[in-house]
DNA sequence: TCTGCTATGATATAACATAACATAAGAAAT
DNA sequence: ATTTCTTATGTTATGTTATATCATAGCAGA
């Protein structure tokens, strides 16, 4: 059984995202935990406005989008939440209870069915990317990489 | 003198063009074919609004955002144009007069004056990415890049 | 309690994109 | 030349993602 395929302890994840927060001296507040909750029990990334219905669904309380927004951008700046840039969704990260230092995510999202994996790619390739960017006198921001394609699930399965 | 520097000759880029669409039993209209003139005018990538604003300017018609997204979507099939994922926006191609087979194109986004390069990666770090990426018996759809930085220009300016 | 900071709410609007249906323009067949 | 078919474009409406701006609430420290 692979790790993705396994149920999430969440109140294991949010304990060690509080821990995450204090340790920045940011504050997890209820409404913030709610939205990584949401974030974390979906089984792909939501919109924002994806987020607004299934935290009213979860919680019997409507939230602004504007608020998720803010929320978002928070959860994201404590690495506890990515956003894919090619689709505007936002999903949580897969790593939060890892303890090592976290490399830049990369991300393999179906076409097909959304789903995303959370994979870490071999830091060589990486490397040996900005190697080949170098010459352009080009500096790299963030490497996050997006990569489009078909999911294993949805290649068995018939369409 | 890189290349990247250099005028376009737009007229023999547009006669290239049309060949390629002939060849492929394509129409590249005059509607079309000013768009993909919008483009390779400009200097950085410009979002479906922005074509409407510069075809105004250019070409004293008003075309709806509605045609421009269709004429995109032609350009784009044709190979002429690109689209950037990350930002939303539509660039001609570098490379529509070269004979060589194009390989997919890679983007060096600049965060800061939101100029683009378009570079070719080194193939074999392409496959690399792809065996990396194999045991997770995921299928690239696209392995197009789109790789946010800043751009030498901007790293010597001040600010 | 006052002050100030941070979080959140509310409203509006910008920016990017598509759906659905109507019309026009051009090629091919008669 | 007229009909017919197809492709291209126009029109209107709406959906989706994101930000700006100003108001309010809630809490911490002086």
């Amino acid at each position: 059984m692979k790790s993705s395929d396994m149920p999430l302890d969440i109140d294991q994840i949010i304990k060690k995202s509080q821990e995450v927060c204090t340790l920045a001296g940011a504050k997890l507040t209820d409404k913030r935990k709610n939205v990584l909750i949401v974030l974390l029990a979906a089984a792909t990334p939501l919109s924002a406005y994806e987020i607004v219905e299934r935290y009213k669904t979860h919680f019997h309380e409507a939230l602004p989008v504007m608020s998720v927004y803010r929320m978002l951008d928070f959860l994201i700046q404590e690495k506890l939440v990515h956003k894919l840039e090619t689709s505007g969704q936002y999903m949580s990260c897969a790593h939060i209870t890892c303890e090592h230092q976290h490399e830049t995510p990369q991300f393999l999202i179906c076409d097909r069915c959304g789903s995303v994996k959370e994979i870490g790619i071999k830091q060589h390739i990486i490397a040996e990317l900005e190697r080949s960017i170098q010459s352009t006198g080009f500096t790299l921001a963030h490497q996050q990489l997006e990569l489009h394609g078909i999911c294993e699930h949805c290649q068995i399965k018939p369409q």
